[in-house]
DNA sequence: TATTTAATTAATCGTATGATTAAATAAGTC
DNA sequence: GACTTATTTAATCATACGATTAATTAAATA
């Protein structure tokens, strides 16, 4: 991918990307997702970015910042689009639009699980105070108000408690990618590539069907 | 609970009970289980159990003697019970047994949830090897067995993927333990006494209806 | 051309950590 | 009573880590 040759001391021709930033952004993800944030070494990710430890501090001051610049740049995008797709929730497809969007975006972005895993649901995750305000006060209570809407429309049960529809609903469409590389193993599951179309087309429908009246 | 006069040098009384290794792994296990490994320190967990830093190595040799020390101390009683649930799977209530067992025993041992999310689910998780083999290999295998079973006896529907059922089922049995804290704030959920039962009474219902025929 | 600014490098500092050791204490063993 | 064994304590070691600094390079600016 890197074919120029290595970053050279001095000032950088104008107009030039920071290249050495996006660098750091990335290999961070990668790592952080992987091991966590005490596991992984400024100088892990230094080498892995193929530039010097104190390029970390020199952009983002400190390891602390550098995870959290790297967290709100991947972050930021997938809390948007969940949210646009949960605010045009009036046609009735909404449900099923939520289901595809979610787990393709999970699926599609294999570090999104680990991360979520760690900075949200983990206990003392760095994201999850922020997570919950951006996401989940808004897009929860979205949710949470989404299937009381499909309720009054009778296409989910009466009975059914709202904030615990909404809770097996995240249940079945995110645990599946958290635990990805556990139930491979466990349940023998091969890697096909209708895997993921699978996998959301049954939990789709144990959903909906679970649901149901 | 501990109203007796501070351990002090010298060997203890014949049939002393080892009080000190068992502290140390109850402080580890709440330590570990809330902050993970590496950000916990040989130190914190001596001061937490009150006892020396060194006691730690006399005892288990390493910080990650310890460790895995309170892993099979916590885990294998677990793993004992679901496999013995599993086993005796031939009565029609078998998956409403396992249902209420798995969750109720989640329910009872809060440190569980984090520490499997840690220890197993997680990325790079130092019991996943060890719990694929001693639950998953058999208890999935029989998990999967039981709901192929259920496929028979006709309160399955049969077009339906085992793995895939068998994934939904625990999706379901387990995330909204794991994410607990987080759902809590989400959702708006009360800490009510009967919240677990109506959790589980929710959950087992989604799934079951679920996945009928 | 002279000066300033942005980016990169190498070297180093202070600290917290896991680990180890030797000494001290008290019960068991003969 | 001599001495062996089990447990606890305090002190110390080596190291890896996050952080900082001063020097170096080259483009921008004037």
């Amino acid at each position: 991918m890197n074919t120029n040759t290595r970053k050279q001391p001095g000032r950088p021709p104008a107009g030039a990307d920071q290249t050495v930033r996006r660098q750091l952004l990335e290999a961070a993800r990668g790592l952080f997702a992987k091991q966590g944030y005490d596991a992984v070494s400024i100088r892990e990710v230094a080498e892995a970015a193929q530039v010097n430890p104190a390029m970390i501090h020199y952009y983002f001051g400190s390891k602390q910042g550098l995870y959290e610049a790297m967290l709100t740049d991947t972050f930021t995008p997938l809390i948007e689009r969940l949210s646009s797709v949960l605010a045009a929730a009036d046609d009735p497809s909404a449900l099923r639009n939520f289901f595809n969007l979610y787990m393709h975006t999970l699926g599609a972005n294999p570090w999104m699980p680990p991360l979520i895993l760690r900075e949200v649901v983990a206990e003392g995750g760095r994201l999850r105070g922020w997570f919950i305000q951006q996401f989940a006060t808004k897009g929860g209570g979205m949710l949470t108000r989404l299937i009381e809407r499909e309720q009054t429309a009778g296409r989910i049960r009466a009975d059914a408690d709202p904030s615990l529809t909404a809770l097996s609903m995240v249940s079945l469409a995110v645990f599946p990618f958290v635990a990805m590389p556990v139930t491979r193993e466990v349940f023998g599951m091969r890697v096909k590539t209708d895997y993921l179309d699978r996998l959301i087309a049954h939990t789709e429908r144990v959903f909906l069907q679970g649901v149901s009246p």
